[in-house]
DNA sequence: TTTGAGAATTAGACTAGCCTAATTTGCTGT
DNA sequence: ACAGCAAATTAGGCTAGTCTAATTCTCAAA
């Protein structure tokens, strides 16, 4: 009898090409459902039919589950292996900002590269040195050790009705001239502002900062400005 | 008229094998002479067919000059590439005892997995962050960013004669066993100590520490603890 | 109910890197 | 000078991951 039938088999570390895999299947299936070959092939910038012959693969090792021709969806175990990438990957961007001084423009590309690389180990005393952080530079959770993350309901700037006081709580992009100006104009993760005006037919969104200025928010990025409701002052 | 005629062709990023194998032949050659087959299999713990087959391709790419049926040595522009791997290794192990706590046992295997994935830009962060280091950790000379590197000819402590007083400079070694035995016998790189006494026949060597204390280092150990004179007290 | 557009998959090929087995080469000792 | 051994290379095969081209499937609209 051979041991795989006794143990969950000592699974062989992924690849890289797997740890990636993974990440995308979880932010495509973030809001349920299921992810799709061309988006997930979108995402990877790889074509369709390689996503095909990954799926294939990574559903026979369990981590995900395939329905042909419909999408796929993570396995209990392909999610925990997802938000452990989530975790390293947030984890290095918070490290880079926090102590190596880099901006926030341009710690994805960093760490998407190094997530494949660190041990769990670094990962660990990284997050010890920043005092556990449970959010990315960008305002995104981070996933604790133990694979839990933590799913606010947020919405856009674009769609915050007009008079409403917002805590600008994640900003959903990664392209570093966006974050560049962004930061520019103080929209960064933590600031309050309250909602002025909106013009009509998508519209720029009109807003005041907390010290008083005002600034005028395309739909474009007023759609990756994720908000929540700021209670007090 | 090829691109390739006027500029020294755009030459795509280096695998992880290929650094790999980079640094391998530059550590076989630093006494200069050739890398062999075998000794590269060796170190890379890989079959020597595969060790043919990659000198093959990095000598049709400009990186190694290859000898059939005699070895390999780096061309001038294998050899940067080999000195910018080792100091993102030596400043990586450098970073990881300074500022992220890690025992000198530790770092080597996890710099060797970093030292693939990090940027330029990364390593001159962490550098700068540490001043600049000269030596990483096991006392090792830290290339420049320009891709120079102390060349210093150093004694083991076996071959240095008794009565001799030495700086002890560098451990020669990467295995965190040994590593951790000579941090607790107080032996690492910067401590002066005197030669005693050595047992004949590559018996084991009697040495005095500045604080006055003495070790029995044998052979073993004593062939890889590098020093030189030492002038001063 | 059928059909056609678009998405997904299968078929088949390529590269890098590794392996084992077979062959070739170079050197050393007689 | 040459036999034989050890080292190196060539031959041939495997896997992961990618691609393009061909085929199959799904679903919505007529």
């Amino acid at each position: 009898m051979s041991a795989s039938l006794r143990s969950p088999q000592p699974s062989p570390p992924l690849t890289r090409s797997v740890e990636d895999y993974l990440k995308s299947v979880f932010h495509l299936t973030s809001q349920g459902g299921f992810a799709t070959t061309s988006d997930i092939a979108e995402m990877l910038q790889v074509a369709p039919p390689s996503v095909s012959g990954m799926m294939k693969r990574l559903s026979e090792t369990g981590l995900i589950e395939h329905v042909p021709y419909r999408g796929v969806q993570l396995t209990p175990q392909g999610r925990r292996a997802a938000l452990q990438m989530i975790r390293r990957h947030r984890i290095l961007e918070s490290y880079l900002t926090g102590k190596l001084g880099y901006d926030w423009g341009d710690v994805h590309v960093e760490a998407e590269r190094l997530e494949h690389a660190v041990s769990e180990k670094l990962i660990e005393r990284m997050a010890d040195a920043l005092g556990e952080p449970r959010y990315d530079p960008h305002g995104a959770p981070i996933p604790t050790a133990a694979g839990e993350i933590e799913e606010a309901e947020l919405g856009t700037l674009a769609e915050t009705a007009v008079g409403t006081s917002v805590l600008l709580q994640e900003v959903g992009d990664e392209q570093p001239a966006r974050l560049h100006y962004l930061a520019e104009q103080g929209l960064t993760p933590g600031v309050r502002l309250t909602v002025i005006d909106r013009q009509p037919f998508n519209g720029p969104t009109i807003i005041r900062l907390h010290d008083g200025t005002t600034r005028v928010v395309g739909q474009e990025l007023a759609l990756l400005l994720f908000c929540r409701p700021s209670d007090g002052e």
